[in-house]
RNA sequence: GGCCGAUUCGUCUAGCGGUUAGGACAUCGCCCUUUCACGGCGGUAACACGGGUUCGAUUCCCGUAUCGGUCACCA
């Protein structure tokens, strides 16, 4: 009850990591923290076909990028190393060897095919269940069934079998989840898992309890689509006479479609235009590219705060959190029990909130080399004005540059609709006095000087100014909206200030 | 289908027997902005249904419905 607080996250290397399984981390993480506990990260590779390689890479970097620190394990090493499961084999082998010892496992030697029939026979005869357990074993080919000379021989002749648990027929398993509180299920509805494959190599099931045994893990924090199982793996640790130290468990909610029924799936990610992966990803074999929240323009800490808030909530109306606020008020039992319906929108509107927060300075890089990129000249301090001046307006830093398309690309075109309604007379006369004036305007060219330079010769012209100011901008940018005019000029420079009114006024 | 789980505005959620059911996103309106956006202010909008328990149920219990998960030598 008292031992320090152990977490991991145990991803499989089966491609990218899912937006869910970032959730799954960042709560592990914020629990871990929030207790004083430590962080392992172990790799889940027991399944040899579906191992993708670059996978356990791009897991260690997406949750570098998030900001997830792991004390333990794969990537930063541990006292109970290894961490890749694949490489303690003999530690799975040995405990399932000890089950069979034990009379809690036997050996079977099914092949695919009269798997297949047994089920098929069973759901012809309506059985409730068509599974591997205590009534349908005894007339399977297995340790059970077999003499055990015969057992000894086909085990020396290296014929394949796999290990499975004897799953008690009538027992009732209980646990008590941290969030769901106490589920019970009944052991007749778990059937005779296979805990080690004809490969050598563990389940699931086997290798998770064992690990987080030999790790001493303290809480499970999973996602919800584990919670059938959670009773086996309760049975396990019974049968593995480590009932005693069993972590407490804990079921996070899953991740909805933003629309529909189901959860969160790729195709979703596809369709709604936002990306499922927290980093890009490139598939080994098909070369296809797969979007990425941190090249899309997310920040992690918006991220973060957007994942931190679905399922849970600390009951407060704060919104905004920083890592290490999220660390204090984070609470497992706060944790919602259904599911949570993914809404782009909301990312959005966190990230625009942390780029509004951002300095100027930090985000002015980014302007500078999408402006060089598409070849205009860009010093740093002009890219901290445009910052300046247009982060307010957007979502994504990147937005920041395609908002300035004004201040890079002289109008070559003017809203047809604005010259329509605004380029009149009174329009001409302005444009015309304004660049006269600006001609002999000599002192600091800025939005303050600019804006008196323009008062007064609209005055002395005897315009009024809010008649011709949509037209101004009209000229000086081709359309009828955009930001402050005056700060955009300043921006500019006077001389393509002049050049674009003269253009203006030879065009229109 | 069996088993397990869930159910408060369109969405994320607060609520843990007595509230005008609160906040955020989205949406709508107003203000600000001589424009647009941002921002500020305000509006529309929810306790799945039926039984109990109780002086009193969104809140506790039981059903029903709906949704979800899971039933592999995948995790």
């Amino acid at each position: 009850m008292s031992s320090p607080v152990r977490v991991r996250f145990a991803p499989s290397p089966t491609g990218p990591l899912h937006i869910g399984g970032v959730r799954t981390a960042l709560y592990n993480y914020l629990f871990a923290r929030k207790m004083g506990g430590k962080m392992l990260l172990r790799i889940e590779d027991t399944d040899q076909n579906r191992f993708v390689p670059g996978a356990e890479e791009y897991i260690l970097e997406s949750l570098r990028w998030i900001g997830i620190e792991i004390d333990e394990g794969q990537g930063v090493g541990g006292p109970d190393a290894p961490y890749r499961q694949s490489e303690r084999k003999e530690i799975y082998q040995k405990e399932a060897q000890r089950l069979i010892d034990e009379g809690k496992a036997y050996y079977a030697f099914d092949t695919a095919e009269e798997l297949d029939a047994m089920r098929k026979r069973l759901e012809q005869a309506n059985a409730p269940a068509a599974q591997y357990n205590a009534i349908t074993r005894m007339q399977m080919r297995n340790s059970l069934t077999m003499k055990a000379d015969d057992v000894k021989a086909r085990i020396e002749a290296g014929d394949p079998f796999v290990i499975r648990l004897k799953t008690p027929r009538k027992e009732e398993v209980r646990l008590n989840d941290l969030i769901r509180g106490w589920v019970t299920v009944h052991s007749s509805a778990i059937d005779d898992k296979v805990l080690l494959k004809s490969d050598g190599l563990p389940t699931y099931h086997l290798a998770n309890i064992v690990d987080d045994h030999l790790m001493g893990i303290t809480h499970v924090i999973r996602g919800e689509e584990w919670l059938p199982s959670a009773p086996l793996h309760v049975l396990l640790y019974r049968y593995l006479g480590w009932e005693s130290t069993m972590p407490q468990f804990a079921h996070l909610p899953l991740l909805l479609k933003p629309e529909g029924n189901g959860k969160l799936s790729k195709r979703d990610a596809d369709l709604g235009g936002f990306p499922i992966f927290p980093l890009q990803w490139t598939d080994p074999t098909t070369g296809q590219v797969a979007r990425g929240f941190r090249e899309d323009g997310y920040l992690p800490e918006a991220l973060v705060n957007f994942l931190a808030l679905l399922g849970w909530n600390p009951g407060t109306e704060q919104e905004l959190f920083t890592m290490d606020e999220l660390i204090a008020t984070f609470d497992i039992a706060q944790v919602h029990k259904a599911g949570a319906r993914f809404d782009i929108q909301k990312a959005q509107w966190f990230n625009h909130q942390y780029i509004r927060q951002r300095p100027d300075s930090e985000l002015a890089p980014t302007v500078q080399q999408q402006a060089e990129a598409a070849g205009f000249a860009c010093s740093l301090e002009k890219a901290e004005k445009i910052v300046s001046l247009l982060k307010g307006r957007v979502n994504f830093a990147h937005e920041i540059f395609t908002e300035a398309s004004t201040i890079f690309n002289a109008p070559t075109t003017y809203d047809e609709a604005i010259v329509a309604a605004k380029w009149n007379e009174d329009a001409i006369r302005a444009v015309t006095v304004f660049r006269d004036a600006l001609q002999t305007f000599d002192g600091d060219f800025v939005a303050d000087a600019i804006k008196h330079t323009l008062s007064d010769t609209m005055q002395q012209a005897g315009i009024k100014q809010g008649k011709i100011m949509q037209a101004m901008r009209l000229a000086l940018t081709g359309l009828g909206a955009g930001p402050d005019l005056m700060l955009t000029l300043e921006i500019i420079g006077k001389d393509e200030t002049i050049k674009r009114l003269e253009n203006a006024l030879s065009i229109l």
